[in-house]
RNA sequence: GGCGCAUUCGUCUAGCGGCCAAGGACAUCGCCCUCUCAAGGCGAAGAUCGGGGGUUCGAAUCCCCCAUGCGCUACCA
């Protein structure tokens, strides 16, 4: 039986950016789709590069999207261990093969000699490239090398003639001039692979059958359908997926301010709605539906609607979706959501007893449209939760009233809330607004200068709803406090 | 420099020879709703489909050339 075997393969230098966690996203949903196996596996063959703690924030990144592994770090399977670090006998044992074979051979030459090769080759304008001055040693060369201590590298010998074709998913049949390419280092001296050779390996030996990765491979990919037929495998099918732009159009990287995936849960995006917009870049369904539920992602994602074009990652979109997804929520999830968010703004203590969710989730239905990040409620909610109000009193003296008319009717409203026995929204409405006639003041006038007396704000969710939610006790305490401060 | 990939509204995209004097979404602007702000509804503006040659009765769609952008060209991935 034939399965989908598809892997996301980062390496752990730095906390994944949101153009790797597209990649990783196909290849999951890829292998979703059609029932496969979406493998992690941690290529960390640069140990100068390294840095610690990336395995966790990309572990951490695509546990928070929900992007699950059946077979990686923490999750095992037949094919361990997944990281190359760990591999390092397999790729040695796969090289001498190769040099026994004549496929490939040890190279001796110096950083020096490689970079002042280098230098000579673009003043010449030459194109640049290993001049295989190893390639050809004499045996007696060769252990007058050995001779002297000097640890080799072994490098690919590349065919000189002929070209090298694949075929792409995405791009059709890709063909390059085998004399282009030149001998690249497969082994380091340090025993570590380097990645166009443990890729190979590591593919074939987890038996990948899919190779979904980003464009900037397609310029090496003949490298390693070489590579499979020197060790005399059927390379797997290759997709490769565009790639992502800053807004200026250029490969996304740390100078594109916060975009490691970490940040986003910081910056109070909605994992769905992180999926479905990633989903978005690079595949559409129809050209007009726009939102997906993760299951109908899984349902619906192919290759065949995957596009070639690099997308430009703009937020803006995102920021939309964000707050659709956060509209969608049912009340007490949001309200669960939120929460952190406004105990690290100081708002609310660590400890949230019964009584203080459900205040907050009485808050929700008033600010959920009105947020596009949960990261924004602190904001929102702010004259909920604080006992004092700082604003401008001068804000209370709605257009076209004088500081005296504005004291008159919020005293008149003052009474008249408290001569209403209940504080439902709905009650305050049928007292306050024949009100505003009584008083001869326009609707606006007067709850305007109510809702900057009880909330310290122009613009807040609806009054009434918003007394009854704070309470008519605070909001009394509040239209007093204001009636005090009133200018004049 | 060499090689490769890409090129439809500001952005994400639909389009795979006639249904396109190019459709949807975000953003922008206007109107409606309305106690403010949003959300929502409606509408406007926005792409001579990078340019030039072909092929064809007919091209955004196929071919060629050019331009531009990006990528690769490391004992990085």
């Amino acid at each position: 039986m034939y399965t989908v075997r598809v892997r996301f393969a980062p390496s752990p230098t730095g906390t994944p950016h949101i153009g790797n966690i597209r990649t990783a996203l196909f290849n999951w949903l890829f292998a979703r789709h059609h029932g496969g196996k979406f493998v992690l596996r941690i290529e960390d063959t640069d140990r100068e590069r390294l840095v610690p703690g990336s395995l966790e924030a990309i572990m951490d990144g695509l546990r928070w999207l929900g992007l699950d592994w059946d077979e990686g770090p923490e999750m095992g399977g037949p094919y361990e261990p997944y990281f190359q670090s760990q591999r390092l006998s397999t790729y040695q044992a796969y090289a001498e093969q190769l040099v026994a074979e004549g496929k490939a051979y040890p190279c001796y030459c110096s950083k020096e000699r490689l970079e002042a090769m280098r230098e000579e080759q673009k003043q010449r304008g030459e194109p640049a490239g290993y001049d295989r001055r190893c390639r050809y040693l004499t045996p007696r060369e060769r252990s007058e090398f050995e001779a002297q201590g000097v640890t080799p590298v072994v490098r690919f010998a590349i065919p000189l003639e002929g070209e090298t074709t694949y075929h792409d998913l995405m791009h059709g049949d890709v063909t390059i001039q085998n004399r282009i390419l030149d001998d690249f280092v497969m082994l380091k001296s340090d025993g570590y692979p380097t990645y166009h050779f443990s890729v190979v390996v590591d593919d074939r030996l987890m038996a990948i059958t899919h190779v979904l990765r980003a464009d900037e491979w397609i310029p090496s990919t003949p490298r390693h359908v070489m590579l499979y037929q020197a060790l005399g495998w059927q390379p797997p099918q290759f997709a490769h997926l565009p790639i992502i732009l800053g807004p200026d159009r250029t490969k996304l990287s740390k100078r594109h301010g916060a975009t490691s995936i970490t940040a986003y849960e910081e910056d109070g995006y909605l994992p769905e709605a992180i999926v479905n917009f990633l989903a978005l870049l690079g595949w559409s369904y129809d050209g007009v539906t726009e939102i997906f539920s993760r299951g109908e992602l899984v349902a619906r994602f192919d290759l065949d609607r995957v596009g070639t074009t690099p997308a430009i990652f703009a937020r803006e979109k995102l920021d939309w979706m964000n707050g659709y997804y956060i509209r969608q929520l049912p009340a007490v999830d949001l309200a669960a959501r939120l929460l952190p968010f406004l105990q690290k703004a100081g708002l609310l203590p660590a400890d949230v007893g019964p009584d203080l969710t459900a205040y907050v989730e009485a808050i929700v239905p008033l600010i959920r449209e009105r947020i596009n990040l949960l990261s924004e409620a602190p904001q929102a909610t702010e004259y909920f939760f604080r006992e004092e109000l700082r604003y401008e009193p001068g804000l209370l003296v709605q257009k076209g009233l004088t500081p005296e008319k504005t004291r008159t009717i919020l005293l008149a409203a003052r009474n008249a809330i408290a001569a209403q026995g209940s504080c439902e929204a709905a009650r305050l409405e049928e007292t306050l607004r024949p009100l505003a006639v009584e008083l001869e003041v326009k609707t606006g006038q007067l709850f305007g200068a109510i809702r900057v007396a009880v909330t310290g704000r122009t613009a807040t969710p609806p009054l009434f709803e918003t007394i009854a939610v704070l309470g008519c006790q605070k909001a009394l305490a509040r239209i007093d406090e204001a009636i005090a401060a009133l200018p004049g």
